[in-house]
DNA sequence: ACGATGATGAAC
DNA sequence: TTCATCATCGTA
C-alpha cells in the first residue's frame, strides 16, 4: 500500500495530524534517485496563542506560510545553520505547522536522521522548497504505506523555553526505535 | 557547558 | 542600521 497524503489530511486539527504523521513515510526525489524514512518524531506548533509558535507574534514574511491552507512545506533556518522542516497544517487563516524531528530510514541513516537539522541535512532539504505542495511534483512528500504506530509517546517540545507556560504542553509525538548494534 | 554562524524581527 | 535572539549540533 502506497498512498500520497493529500491536503485534505493536512487541512485537520493539527494534534491529530502530528499523532498520524508518526509511522507515515517521508519520501525525497531528487532526480531518479528516492529516499524515504519512517516519521518518528514530530512537534506541533499551532494558533496565533501558541508563545512556542513563530505565528504567535502575527504573520512576518517569514512565518507567512503557516498562515496558508495545510499541505505546503514551511522551511526556514535556524541558528544560521539548520534547516528546519515543517508541514503547514489547518486551513488558511490559521497559522500551525508540525516540525519533523526524526526520520528512520535504515540503521546507519537513523544515526544521521535523529534530529530536526541532521534530517534535512541528509534528505536534502533547503530553503527552496518553502511553500511548495507535499506532493510529487515538488520532489518531497509523505506516504503512507499501512503502517500502524499503537504505541507512542508525548513529551515537552524541545528548545522552546522562551514559551512560558506553552512549553509544558505535550505537543511532541515521538516513538522508541530499538536500533540493532553495527 | 559552550561556541559556531547567519537569518530574522523589533527597536531605534 | 544595529542588536538580541534563535523549533540545533558537535565537541568537550
Amino acid at each position: 500500500m502506497r498512498k500520497i497524503l493529500s491536503k485534505t489530511f493536512f487541512q485537520r486539527n493539527t494534534l491529530a495530524v502530528a499523532r498520524e504523521l508518526l509511522g507515515k513515510f517521508l519520501v525525497r526525489k531528487i532526480g531518479k534517485r528516492e529516499i524515504a524514512g519512517i516519521i518518528t518524531d514530530v512537534e506541533a506548533y499551532d494558533g496565533l496563542n501558541d508563545k512556542a509558535s513563530h505565528a504567535s507574534r502575527g504573520k512576518t514574511k517569514r512565518n507567512e506560510v503557516m498562515f496558508r491552507a495545510g499541505g505546503v512545506w514551511y522551511v526556514y533556518c535556524v541558528y544560521g545553520m539548520y534547516e528546519m522542516l515543517n508541514i503547514v497544517t489547518r486551513e488558511k487563516g490559521y497559522p500551525s505547522a508540525i516540525l519533523i524531528r526524526g526520520v528512520l530510514a535504515d540503521d546507519v541513516l537513523y544515526k544521521k536522521t535523529n534530529g530536526p537539522g541532521k534530517l534535512t541535512k541528509f534528505f536534502c532539504i533547503k530553503r527552496s522548497l518553502n511553500e511548495n505542495q507535499a506532493q510529487k511534483n515538488s520532489g518531497l512528500w509523505i506516504e503512507d504505506r499501512g503502517i500502524k504506530i499503537k504505541n507512542f509517546l508525548r513529551g515537552k517540545r524541545i528548545g522552546i523555553d522562551y514559551a512560558g507556560a506553552w512549553k509544558h504542553r505535550l505537543w511532541r509525538f515521538y516513538i522508541m526505535v530499538e536500533i540493532a548494534k553495527i
